[in-house]
DNA sequence: ATTAATCCAGTTTTT
DNA sequence: CTGGATTAAT
C-alpha cells in the first residue's frame, strides 16, 4: 500500500481510508488529527484517483491550512499540493467570490462598524424608552447581529429578537429597521464583512457550484449554522469531518455541537471513527486535563490511551502573591529553562494577560512574540497606509477618503465628506476627474440640506473664489484653480493632503504589484506626515516632555512595521487579493522570535513542549462573566482542557492572589481566589 | 456645526 | 493605553 510510509496507526490508517460518503472522526487531543487528515488527502489522491483541485480542505486558521499543505508536499509534491483548494471558510469563500465579482472589497470590522453606527444614529429611541429596559448600543446591537446572522438562517433579526431577547421585544421593530438599511448601504457601497463572505457564498454557489469531489472540514466541532450552510451548498459527494467536542471553545461566535452531535442521524451513510491514542503529552498531563475534563456531561466516554515513554514530569502548581510577581516568577523559570525558546509556550485565556507577561520577558531580554492581528494591523500607521491604499484602488471608498483627512488639522469628518461629494460633483461622479478635469461648469459643488448655510456658503464662495488662499502654496495652476479649493474651510493642511492625494493618484497608476504601491504609498507626503505626527505624539514622556530615546524606538518601529508590511506585499499580484488578505489574514501574522505568547483560543491546533498558563484565578480563568452568558463554564472547562492538552512534557499552572494595580469601590486591593479548575485538577485541596 | 482638546472608563475569545 | 464621551473653542 503506498500510504504505508505515512505511519499511521490502525484506527488512523481505517480512517484515512474510509468509503466515500459522510465520514465523521472524533479526534482527542493529540491523537494525530492533522496525520489522519494528510493521509486522506493522499489516499483520495494517490488511490482514489482525485484530481487535487477536487479537494477542499476547510480550516479554522490559514495558518493551519497552511501547515497541512506543506505536510502534503513533503508526502506527494508540492505542485499537487498547491492544487487542492485550502483555506478557512472565509478566505476559500472570498477566493470563489472573486471570480465571481472582481471588484469586492472586504472592509475592515472597525469600518463597518462605524457604517452601522451611522445608520443606528438616525433613528430617535427616547419615545419608546422602557424604564426596565435601555435599548442595546450600536456597538453591541451590530455583535448581537452578527451572532444572529451565524446562528439563525431563516427567521428575520426581529423575530429572533422577539424570540431570544424577550426584554428588547418593544424594539425589534426599530432593531430590524436598522438592520435592514445597514444591509442596503453596505450592498451599495460594495462593503462587506466577514460574515457577508459566506452568505454572499451560499448565493453565489447556486449560480455557479464549485466541483468539489470531497470537503475536508478541520474542527469540526466549532462550526456553527452559517458555516455548515456553505458546506451544504457546496453539495460534495463525500465529507470527511474531524473534531473533538471536548475542544468545542466557539460558542461566542455561534459554535453548534448540535451539528457534531446530530451527524449520524443527519447522514444515514454517517462512520463515526475515533482516534483515541495520544502522541503528544506524558501520563500525568493527560490524567489532570482528563480529571477536569470528566466533569462536564459526556457525549461519548472518552478514551484516550498514552504513548508517550518520555519521562513523566508532573505538572506544577505555581502561587504567587501578586500578579506581577507571577509574571516575573515565570520569566525567571523560562530563563532557567533548557527548552528552545520556541518550543515553550505561555497561554492565557484573556489577551490582557499578555503585555504583563511580555513586559516582564522583555526585562530579563528574552524574545517573544505574539499572535493576533491587533498589534500590527490596528496601528496607526498601517491603518493610514492601508487606507489610502484601499482609496487608490476603490475611489469611490468615502470612508477610506475621510480616514486620509484625519491627520490634517482642521479637516474633520464632515469637511472631508463634503470635499469627497464636491469632487464627485465636479468629476461627474469620479473623484479622479474631478481632481483632474473638473467640471468648471458646476456653479456651487457644495450643495447644502440647511437654507441658512447654503447662504452663508455661497457667500463665502463667491468671495474666495476670485482670490485663493493657497496661491504661495506652490501648486501648479492645473490645481490652485480647482474649483474645490474654494470651499469655504478648506484649511491649509487640508489643501496639500489633496495636493498630495493627486499626486499619489498619478503615480499609483504607474504601479502594477502591491509591492510597488506600498513602496509609492510609503514615500508620498501624506504618509510622511502622518507618520511624522504619530512620531511626534509617541515620543512625549508622561510628564509632557520630548525624549529622544523614545522618539528612536517610535521611528524605529513605524519603518520596521511599514518594512513587514513592504514583505508581506512581495507575496501578491493584484492589489484587491493584497488588501483583503490584509485583512483576511491579518491575525495570522507573528511577529517576532521566541517564546510563544497565545490566547488558549489562538493554541488551538499547536503544541509545545512546555506549556505555561497564567492567571489561573476564578473570574479570570474560567471568566465567570463571560460563562454566564455563553457557553457557560462547561465552556471555560473545555477551554482549560484545550490549554492543557498543548502541552508535551512540562506543565505549569499558575495563578496570583492578588492585584495592586487594581482596586474595588472601596478601594481595597483587588484579591483572588484560585480557579476552581485547580481545584478540580486536584491541585488544591 | 464642526473640530480639537481633555477627561474618563473599561478591557473575551476569532474570521 | 485607547476609544468614547464630554467640553471648550473656532
Amino acid at each position: 500500500m503506498p500510504l504505508s510510509k505515512l505511519n499511521l496507526n490502525e484506527n488512523q490508517y481505517k480512517s484515512a481510508t474510509a468509503k466515500v460518503g459522510h465520514n465523521l472522526v472524533i479526534a482527542s487531543a493529540g491523537t494525530g488529527k492533522t496525520s489522519t487528515i494528510v493521509g486522506r488527502i493522499a489516499y483520495l489522491i494517490k488511490v482514489q484517483k482525485i484530481p487535487p483541485e477536487e479537494i477542499l480542505l476547510l480550516t479554522f486558521t490559514n495558518k493551519a491550512s497552511q501547515e497541512m499543505i506543506e505536510r502534503v508536499s513533503k508526502i506527494l509534491s508540492s505542485d499537487i499540493a498547491k492544487r487542492i483548494e485550502a483555506g478557512t471558510f472565509h478566505s476559500v469563500s472570498y477566493r470563489h467570490l472573486k471570480t465571481v465579482n472582481s471588484r469586492l472589497l472586504l472592509k475592515r470590522e472597525s469600518d463597518i462598524k462605524t457604517l452601522f453606527r451611522t445608520v443606528y444614529d438616525k433613528r430617535d429611541f427616547s419615545s419608546m424608552i422602557s424604564e426596565s429596559t435601555v435599548p442595546y448600543s450600536s456597538k453591541h446591537l451590530y455583535e448581537l447581529y452578527n451572532f444572529y446572522q451565524n446562528v439563525e438562517l431563516e427567521k428575520y433579526f426581529g423575530d429572533w429578537i422577539d424570540e431570544n431577547r424577550e426584554e428588547h421585544s418593544i424594539y425589534a421593530d426599530v432593531y430590524q429597521d436598522i438592520v435592514d438599511e445597514f444591509d442596503e448601504v453596505k450592498d451599495e457601497l460594495n462593503f462587506m464583512n466577514f460574515n457577508d463572505l459566506l452568505l454572499k457564498m451560499v448565493k453565489a454557489v447556486k449560480i455557479k457550484k464549485p466541483n468539489f469531489y470531497e470537503v475536508l472540514v478541520d474542527e469540526y466541532q466549532d462550526t456553527n449554522l452559517l458555516q455548515d450552510s456553505v458546506i451544504t451548498a457546496l453539495e460534495p459527494k463525500s465529507l470527511f469531518c474531524v473534531g473533538d467536542y471536548d475542544q468545542s471553545i466557539y460558542a461566542f461566535n455561534g459554535a453548534n455541537i448540535e451539528i457534531i452531535a446530530n451527524f449520524q442521524t443527519r447522514f444515514q451513510d454517517a462512520e463515526i471513527h475515533t482516534l483515541t491514542k495520544n502522541y503528544r503529552s506524558t501520563a500525568p498531563i493527560l490524567a489532570l486535563a482528563n480529571r477536569v475534563i470528566e466533569k462536564n456531561d459526556r457525549l461519548y466516554e472518552k478514551r484516550l490511551e498514552v504513548t508517550k515513554t518520555a519521562p513523566n514530569i508532573q505538572p506544577k502548581l505555581l502561587k504567587y502573591p501578586e500578579l506581577f510577581d507571577q509574571y516575573r516568577g515565570i520569566s525567571k523559570m523560562i530563563q532557567n529553562s533548557k527548552t528552545p525558546h520556541e518550543k515553550i509556550a505561555v497561554l492565557f485565556r484573556n489577551n490582557s494577560s499578555a503585555d504583563g507577561v511580555e513586559a516582564t520577558l522583555r526585562e530579563l531580554k528574552i524574545p517573544s512574540k505574539r499572535r493576533g492581528g491587533k498589534g500590527l494591523f490596528e496601528t496607526k500607521e498601517i491603518k493610514a497606509l492601508l487606507d489610502i491604499y484601499q482609496f487608490l484602488v476603490n475611489q469611490k471608498d468615502m470612508m477610506a477618503f475621510i480616514h486620509i483627512f484625519e491627520y490634517s488639522k482642521g479637516v474633520g469628518a464632515s469637511i472631508a465628506k463634503e470635499i469627497f461629494e464636491g469632487l464627485k460633483r465636479l468629476g461627474k461622479g469620479s473623484i479622479y476627474k474631478g481632481l483632474f478635469s473638473p467640471d468648471r461648469t458646476v456653479g456651487n459643488p457644495f450643495e447644502h440640506n440647511r437654507a441658512n448655510t447654503q447662504l452663508l456658503l455661497s457667500n463665502y464662495f463667491e468671495e474666495l473664489g476670485t482670490v485663493s488662499r493657497f496661491k504661495d502654496l506652490g501648486f501648479p495652476d492645473g490645481f490652485l484653480s480647482n474649483p474645490i479649493l474654494k470651499h469655504p474651510r478648506i484649511s491649509e493642511d487640508g489643501a496639500k493632503t489633496l495636493f498630495e492625494l493627486r499626486k499619489l493618484m498619478l503615480d499609483f497608476r504607474k504601479t502594477s504589484s502591491p509591492f510597488s504601491a506600498v513602496d509609492t504609498i510609503a514615500n508620498n507626503d501624506i504618509f510622511r506626515y502622518i507618520f511624522k505626527s504619530l512620531v511626534k505624539s509617541r515620543s512625549k514622556l508622561a510628564n509632557g516632555e520630548h525624549s529622544k530615546n523614545k522618539e528612536k524606538d517610535a521611528i524605529e518601529k513605524i519603518v520596521s512595521r511599514a518594512r513587514l508590511i513592504k514583505k508581506i506585499s512581495r507575496n501578491y499580484s493584484e492589489h484587491r487579493s493584497f488588501l483583503n488578505a490584509m485583512i483576511l489574514g491579518a491575525s495570522d501574522a507573528t511577529q517576532g522570535e521566541g517564546i510563544n505568547l497565545l490566547t488558549v483560543h489562538a493554541s488551538k491546533g499547536l503544541e509545545f513542549r512546555e506549556v505555561y498558563i497564567v492567571d489561573l484565578m476564578n473570574g479570570r480563568f474560567p471568566n465567570t462573566k463571560l460563562a454566564s452568558q455563553n457557553g457557560g463554564i462547561d465552556e471555560e472547562r473545555r477551554l482549560f482542557y484545550v490549554a492543557v492538552t498543548r502541552a508535551e512534557n512540562i506543565l505549569y499552572l499558575s495563578f496570583a492572589e492578588r492585584d495592586e494595580q487594581k482596586r474595588d469601590e472601596k478601594r481595597k486591593v483587588r484579591s483572588f481566589e484560585p480557579s476552581q479548575f485547580l481545584l478540580e485538577a486536584g491541585l488544591i485541596l
